[in-house]
This record gives structure tokens, C-alpha cells and sequence, in this order.
DNA sequence: AGGTTTATGAAACTCTTGTTTCAGTAATTA
DNA sequence: TAATTACTGAAACAAGAGTTTCATAAACCT
């Protein structure tokens, strides 16, 4: 589909005057230049003087020549939905190239959240923003992510801790948690036999637990009564990247940082004061 | 590869003023915005007065805005549209929602990888390949990063090191590196001064260092002898997002691998094999 | 702390851009 | 061909953009 203001002028093409068309012309030439250009410049271009330039997007219906600039601007940051982009095919042995290697994240990051239902992410905030505390879990390599979120939520909330990696002192760690508390692991395939046992724990002690995995995981996930978080992690390779993973953590940050209003960005502010110092104290 | 006025950014970003500063990280945020918008816009968006941005373009050696408009309409014909999808423009007050948040992650990879050149990756991997050690480090949130870069990197060579968060400790730590060693530190805005530290360090013992940072400190990296992997993470609000750079670490890490070819492939069976047992042994 | 340097935005100023007016030209009609 | 109408660009005008100046504030030295 063509830009609005291409389609006003096909429109109105015949109507127009000699001179008119001849920057009218000009403009479904090469509608990018709108950005950027003067209308001086334009009207230079195509041959004809300022004036008529100026009666050209009058003529169009545009009050002036600014709001055209300003609708072609919007107009581009808007770049309509999203394309499917496939994911590419490509054979076992060949070197990953970055053009590749883009392909995949940005399939991989489409899939995972033009599939994402916005109430089950609002759900999902609504929990961490209720709990007493909350807990983040991962796994192997899933851990330096847990990390990542725990730091995102604290900025936000109070009372986010880790879960340790070492599964023999979950029970101290768990001990005190209860049907208040929220849970936020992150696991995805192959799927660690700890998770199932922390969230069958999670199940009884009515821990609200939420699940970020892969989809391979999702009935898994549910059945032990969690909300689950689905991210697509594969690539045309053996091996699973977690880029969508880390966005999905981002995204519920967010999510929770909407949901809290006020309350977050006091939090946050505070937060970063507290840093801006330390890194001052270390400058003397 | 950026634009020139990028670059030219870049490399002067630390011996600009600090609202300079906050005009020349929006205009590296948003490259694309300098096309269409007024340099009062530019000023206005960056939060800081119009004279400030007359004098940033004075002081990187451009005449004129004009001047810098000029080459960036030139430099855009020259290379097409700076980039497919535009980074969305959102109120300040509007809730992240789901689709915006896909456009933001997807505007910042094809930003990223685009922009990478694929010999600067494939030296990366080549160092990585050819030292004794790998050191990897990343503070405050960037620590869970650099964790799953170390387990990622890990999987595919021996002697890959994490690099604790606690300064004090660095000296033990960094001992016993050497010019034969490799250290990969994960670091975005607000550059913590204690990496400066470490990349001085490094110079001086000729260790070979890879920095994966954001725009903004490319130029402070490279001037002490680092490889840069620029990663944009920039948002229509005031927060980051850290997934190019994780995406980023899953693409060095691929790197890596086909650089070592076979040996790659055994050790990551072997532990993947462990990996198995483990939970096998767990089962019962 | 006091003095010096540096950085900053408000406001004055200059220059460019876009609009409008108007007189001259071209086209149209009788 | 003369009268009428429509079109056009030069120039006057208004609005706004970008630059420079300057007083004030912040940072940095002793």
C-alpha cells in the first residue's frame, strides 16, 4: 500500500494544474524524499516555484506543507504490521553468518509475541505486582538470566530474590515462602527434572508460579497450574538461542512497571541515585 | 557500518559536555531521526536547549546543521533507508504493549546486526579460538549476561573464566592472565568506571580484549586497544534492553564454534553427554 | 572557602522557509 | 481579436529555524 499522500494525489492527478503535476509527478516518484526535503527544494527539483508548491498541498487537502511533512513522518514510523519473516533454511555444515543469524532472532522474537495473549502477560504482572515476595528461578544456563530478571524486577519491587543453583538448600530457601508469594522460573528445554519438583512444591503451597519456556514445555508447565510464558528459542542448527527468552523477561519488567504506576518509578529513581553515587564515590 | 555522523560521535562522544552528551546518545539511539526533524525537534526530544545543539554540531567539525542534514540525506541515497523497521515512537506515559515491545527488540537487532561487520566478529572469534584462557566480565545487571556467555563459551572450549563482581578480588583473579588469554566484558550504559580499569589492564598486559557494549562507548573502548561488538538498546522511554546484547553473546559464541570446527562439536557432546547422566542419576 | 574555568539555557538576532499577494502571461471563449 | 478566465512566478510578508551572545549556574581548582 502506498503512502497517504500518494494515493490523495493519484486521486486528484487530473485535476491539477500543469505545473502542479509536474511536482505532483515528482512526488509519486520518490515519495522517501518527502523526509528531509524542503518544500523550496521540491518545487526546485521539479521546476516549479515555491508557490505553487505551496498551492499543491493546499489543493490536496493539507493545510500546509508541514502537516504533510508531519503525517509522511508518522506515516513511516507507523511502517504497518509486521511481515512474517521465515525462518531461513540452511545446512547443517555452513558457517553462521550474521545476516543469518538475524534472520533467526527476528523470526524467533515475531513468533514468540504476535502469539503472546496481552491478559496472559497482564496476568502475569498483575501476580508479581500482588505477591509478598517474589522468587526467580533458572537453571545451567538459564541462571545468569534469572539473574538478569531478578535485577529488573528489584529495581522495581522490593522482596525479588534468586533462587539458588544449588538444589540440596531450596528447601531453607523455600521454606518460608507461601500461598503470597510468586514464583518466576525460567527453564527451557531440556528440561531440568529440579523444575518439576520445584513447581509440584509450588503447586501445594499454592505458590502463584509463572513459567517462561520454551513450547515444548507449555502443557508441562500448565499442568502443574502455572502461567506460562511461551518463547520460540529454536534455530535451523541444533543448537536454541534465548534471545526471545531475555526479551520475554524485559517485557514482564515492563509489564510490572505499568502495573505498579507510581510506586515503580519511585522505586526506580531511588535506585538509581543510590548508584550514580556509588560510581561518584569511586571517582575521589 | 554507521553513519559518519555516527562514527564521527562515537569517537568523540567522551570529550563532549554531558547535555551534548544526552543530544549525541538520542542521535545515535535514533539515526534515522535526523532526517524530517528540525534541530530544535532534536533538542527539544534530548531535553536540552537549542543553543546546546548548534554548538554539538559545531564541535564535531560540521558548519552547520544544515551541514549535518546534508550528509545524512546524502548518506541515505547513497545506502538506502537507514533501516526497514523504525523504532516506534511511544508517549512517555503509555503502557508498553506487546506489539510495540516486538517492534523495539526487532528495530534494535537489525540495527545491531546490520551494522556488524562480519571480519570484526570473525576476529573475535579468532581470538577467542587462539587463547589460553577466556576471561569473561560484566557488572551489576550485565553480570547474568556475562554468566550465560561464559557458560555458552564454555560448552565449546576449555578454560573459560568468569570474572567475579567483586572488584576487590580482581588482582588474584587477573594474576595469572597473560598476553596469550582473551577477556570478552559485557558493558552498556552507564559504563561502571571499574571496566575502565579492567581495559587498562588489559592494554597494559596485552591481553586481547573484546568489548560488547552500546554506542555510546564504542569510542572509549576502542581508544584502549578493544575489539568492539556495538549492540543498540536503545527504547522510545527511558529504559534499555539488553537483548542484542544477548543475542550478540549467542552470535559470538556461534562464531566461536565454527571457528574450531570439530573440536567444538566433541566437547560440546561430552558435556552435553554429562549433562544427560546428571539427570539420569537424579531420576532414580 | 574563594577564585577561576567551563557549561548551560534564555533571549536577541539573522537567515531561511513557506505563504500570500499581485501583476503579467497564457489559455479559452465568443 | 477582444474579453474573460485561469495559471504562474516574483516579491512582499510572516513564521520559524538555527546561531550567537550573555548572564547565571555548575564544576574545578587551588
Amino acid at each position: 500500500m502506498g503512502t497517504r499522500l500518494a494515493l490523495r494525489i493519484q486521486e486528484r492527478f487530473e485535476d491539477l494544474t500543469r505545473s502542479e503535476q509536474k511536482l505532483a509527478q515528482f512526488l509519486l516518484d520518490r515519495p522517501d524524499e518527502i523526509l528531509g526535503t524542503s518544500a523550496t527544494e521540491l518545487a526546485g527539483f521539479a521546476g516549479v516555484s515555491k508557490a505553487t508548491a505551496a498551492r499543491l498541498f493546499r489543493n490536496l487537502g493539507y493545510s500546509d506543507f508541514n502537516d504533510v511533512r508531519l503525517q509522511a513522518r508518522e506515516e513511516r514510523n507507523r511502517t504497518g504490521p509486521v511481515q512474517q519473516i521465515p525462518m531461513p533454511q540452511v545446512s547443517a555444515t555452513a558457517a553462521t553468518t550474521v545476516p543469518v543469524h538475524l534472520q533467526v532472532e527476528t523470526a524467533n522474537l515475531i513468533r514468540t509475541f504476535e502469539e503472546l495473549r496481552s491478559d496472559v502477560l497482564n496476568q502475569a504482572a498483575e501476580q508479581l505486582a500482588a505477591a509478598g515476595r517474589v522468587w526467580v528461578a533458572g537453571l545451567g544456563i538459564e541462571n545468569g538470566l534469572a539473574q538478569y530478571l531478578r535485577t529488573l524486577l528489584a529495581r522495581v519491587r522490593p522482596g525479588v530474590h534468586l533462587i539458588s543453583e544449588n538444589a540440596s538448600i531450596w528447601p531453607e530457601e523455600l521454606a518460608s515462602t507461601g500461598p503470597n508469594d510468586a514464583l518466576v522460573i525460567i527453564a527451557v528445554r531440556p528440561w531440568p527434572q529440579h523444575i518439576s519438583t520445584m513447581l509440584n512444591f509450588a503447586k501445594t503451597t499454592r505458590l502463584k508460579s509463572i513459567v517462561i519456556t520454551d513450547p515444548t514445555n507449555v502443557g508441562k508447565a500448565q499442568r502443574k497450574g502455572a502461567l506460562v510464558l511461551n518463547c520460540h528459542v529454536s534455530t535451523p542448527w541444533s543448537e536454541l538461542t534465548q534471545t526471545s527468552v531475555l526479551s520475554m523477561a524485559q517485557l514482564l519488567a515492563s509489564a510490572l512497571i505499568n502495573r505498579l504506576g507510581q510506586k515503580a518509578e519511585i522505586r526506580r529513581n531511588l535506585i538509581a541515585n543510590l548508584a550514580e553515587e556509588f560510581e561518584d564515590d569511586r571517582d575521589r
